[in-house]
DNA sequence: TTTGAAAGTTTAATCGCTTTAATAATACAT
DNA sequence: ATGTATTATTAAAGCGATTAAACTTTCAAA
C-alpha cells in the first residue's frame, strides 16, 4: 500500500498538518521538524497523492496546453520551452493534441475542463472557432492563446509580428538587387499567411517596386513546387521568391534543383519558420526564425498573471522574427 | 461557484450516490431518475471534479505518454492514435515531453508518478535508463514501452521489425539488379539502427553478395550528405543505398542533386520511417512505413491488459515494417 | 394475496490532503 | 518576572466524489 501522509506523520511524530507545511514549503516550521519529516518520506518514498491535493486545495499545479496534431519544430520548441517556463514556476505540463478528428473544443471540453484538472490554459493551435473562445470564458478558466488571437481580442495572447516578417523578407530582396520579387502564401483562413502577404506587399509598395507574382497555397511542398512549376512553364522566373514557410520553400527548391535550376545563382529563396533541415540543406535557406522561448516566456508569464488576477485586462505581445540569412539569397 | 454533485442531487431531488450512478452509467437506475438528474446536470451545467473522483475511485481514467522532445512523423502518428484508441477505451491521454534538460526520470518522476495522476504510463523514448525501468516497476504503475524494449525484457513492449526492414531493403535492391549496394546507417546505442543494419548485412550474406559499403552516422542530414560526399570523392559510389532513416535519405539526395547526379538513374535509394516529404519530393522517395497505427492499438491494448491484471507475464509484439515503392529505385 | 429475488436507492464511511481557527511553545521587551 | 509578540503545532472541518452495505420498491411466480 502506498504511504499517505498519515503514514508520514506518525513515523516522524509529528502532525499531519505539519507535515503538510514541510512538503509545501510553509513558512513557519522548526528546522528539527523538517528533518524529522523528511526523514520519515524518504523511509516510506511517500509523494503526496496529485488528486487528494487537488481536491483539497482547489488547484491542481498543473497547466493544460492544446497542441495542433502536425508535426511541427516551431511548436515542438514552444512545448519545451512552455514546459521549462512552468516547471521553475512549480507547475507542471500537460498536452492535449487537438486535430481534425479530436477538435479543439472536444479535447478542453471533456478533458481539461473537468474541475480541478488544470489551473490554466495555453491553447497553440492555428485554428480555433470563436464561439469556442467564449465557451472557454464562461468557464471562468484563466487562459491564454500563443501564436494566434481572436477577434475582437478579448484574450490575452502572444504573436508573432509576421507582418514584420513579410516587410523583411521583400525589403531584404529589394535592397540586393531584385527585380523580380514574387511571394508563394499560406492559406487565406490563416491569419499568419495574410499577415506575411501583406507586409510582403506593403514594403514592396513602399519602394515603388511592384510585385511580381504573388500566389497562395497551403503552407506544403506541393504548394511551393507546383506554384513554381506553373510559373516557369508560363516563362515567369521570378528572381526571387519569399515563401510564406519553409514548406513552400523547401518545394520551390524541390521543383527548381529538378529543372536543374540553382538556388540563388538562378533564383533567391526566403523561406518563414527556420525549419531545422534550412540550415541543413545546399544551399542553405534563409529564413525568418520564430522566438519560440520568447513566446513561452511570455505567455507563462501571461497566463500565471491572469490566473493570479494581476492581470486585469487582456495584453497582446508581439514579438518579431528574425531574418537569418544563409545562403539561399545572392545579390544582383 | 461551480455545481457539485451535491447541487446536482438537490435539484433533481434524487440522493448524490443514484447521481454518482448516472454520471458514471451504471447498470441500476430507473429511466425516470435518469432524465431527471440529466435535466438536473444540463441546468446547473454540472461536470463532475476530477480530482474527486479520483481520490475516491482510486482511479484518474488518464494515461500518460511520454515522448521525446523531436519533432517526428513518426512519433506523432503514434500519439495521435493512442489517443484516439485511449478515448475509445474511456481513458484520456496526457503527454509529457522529455528531452535532454528534462530527461525522462524527471518528467514521469516528478509528475506522472504522482499518485492517482495516471493510471498508466506508455513509454515512447528512443533511449532510457535500465535503472530508470526498474524504479518504475518499483512504483507499480502499470506501463508499457513503444517502440524499444528493455533487457532483459521485463516489460510489455510493441516494437517495429528493424532486422525485417534491413532485410528487405537489401534484398529489394539486390533483387533490382544492384550491384554496389551500400548502407549508411543510425547510432550504435539505438537498437532500431543496429536491427537495421543487421538485417541488411543477413540479407547480403544470404545471396552471397557483399556489402558495397557501410558506415554509421546519427540519423541526420548531415550524416547522409557527408558520407555520401566521402564516399563519392573516394571514387566510390554505391548504385544503391539503403539509408538508415528518412533524414539521412534526404541528406544523401541533397549530395547527389548538388553534384548533379540524379536518383534513381545514378543511385538507388530507400530511406526509413515514411517521413511526409518522402512523397512530396521529387523524386518520390521509397522507404518503409512504420506501423504507427497498428502500434498504438497493440500498445494500449498491452497496457490495458496490464492495468486489469489480465496480462501475467510481459509480452513483446513484433510489427513489421511495409516498404513502400516509389520513385527512388530503379531496375539495373 | 404472499413471497422472494431483482432492481433501485440511500445512508454512512472513506479517499488523502489543505485550510481555518484555536492552542501551545518560544522569544523579546519592559 | 510578566505581558506581549512571534513562531510552531494541532484538532476539526471539509473538498467532491465513490464504494460497500443496508434498505426499499417492484414485479413475477407461487
Amino acid at each position: 500500500m502506498k504511504a499517505s501522509i498519515y503514514d508520514v506523520a506518525k513515523k516522524s511524530g509529528i502532525s499531519v498538518v505539519t507535515v503538510s507545511r514541510v512538503i509545501n514549503n510553509a513558512p513557519t516550521v522548526r528546522q528539527s521538524s523538517i528533518d524529522k519529516v523528511m526523514k520519515a518520506i524518504k523511509e516510506l518514498d511517500y509523494s503526496p497523492n496529485a488528486a487528494a491535493r487537488s481536491l483539497a486545495g482547489g488547484k491542481s499545479k498543473v497547466i493544460g496546453m492544446v497542441i495542433p496534431d502536425i508535426t511541427d519544430p516551431f511548436i515542438m520548441s514552444v512545448v519545451i520551452a512552455v514546459g521549462e517556463q512552468l516547471r521553475e514556476k512549480g507547475y507542471f505540463l500537460t498536452l492535449a493534441v487537438a486535430g481534425e478528428d479530436t477538435d479543439v473544443e472536444e479535447q478542453i471540453g471533456k478533458f481539461l475542463f473537468q474541475p480541478e484538472r488544470v489551473d490554466g490554459i495555453i491553447l497553440l493551435t492555428p485554428l480555433f472557432e470563436n464561439e469556442f473562445i467564449s465557451l472557454l470564458q464562461s468557464r471562468l478558466i484563466p487562459f491564454v492563446i500563443l501564436d494566434n488571437q481572436n477577434y475582437p481580442f478579448t484574450v490575452s495572447s502572444v504573436v508573432v509580428d509576421n507582418e514584420k516578417g513579410g516587410y523583411d523578407a521583400a525589403s531584404a530582396f529589394y535592397q540586393t538587387g531584385h527585380k523580380r520579387i514574387a511571394h508563394i502564401g499560406g492559406p487565406e483562413n490563416l491569419l499568419s499567411a495574410r499577415d506575411r502577404a501583406n507586409g510582403f506587399l506593403k514594403a514592396l509598395e513602399e519602394v515603388g517596386a511592384i510585385c511580381y507574382g504573388i500566389e497562395k497555397g497551403d503552407f506544403s511542398i506541393e504548394s511551393g513546387y507546383s506554384t513554381m512549376k506553373k510559373w516557369h512553364e508560363t516563362g515567369l522566373l521570378p528572381d526571387a521568391v519569399f515563401a510564406g514557410d519553409d514548406h513552400i520553400a523547401f518545394g520551390v527548391l524541390d521543383y527548381l534543383r529538378e529543372q536543374g535550376l540553382s538556388v540563388p545563382k538562378d533564383m533567391s529563396l526566403i523561406g518563414f519558420d527556420n525549419h531545422p533541415f534550412c540550415s541543413k540543406l545546399h544551399p542553405m535557406l534563409s529564413t525568418f526564425s520564430q522566438p519560440a522561448e520568447m513566446m513561452a516566456l511570455k505567455g507563462v508569464e501571461l497566463l500565471l498573471k491572469t490566473m493570479s488576477g494581476e492581470l486585469k485586462r487582456h495584453t497582446i505581445i508581439k514579438l518579431e522574427p528574425l531574418l537569418i540569412q544563409r545562403q539561399s539569397v545572392k545579390e544582383r
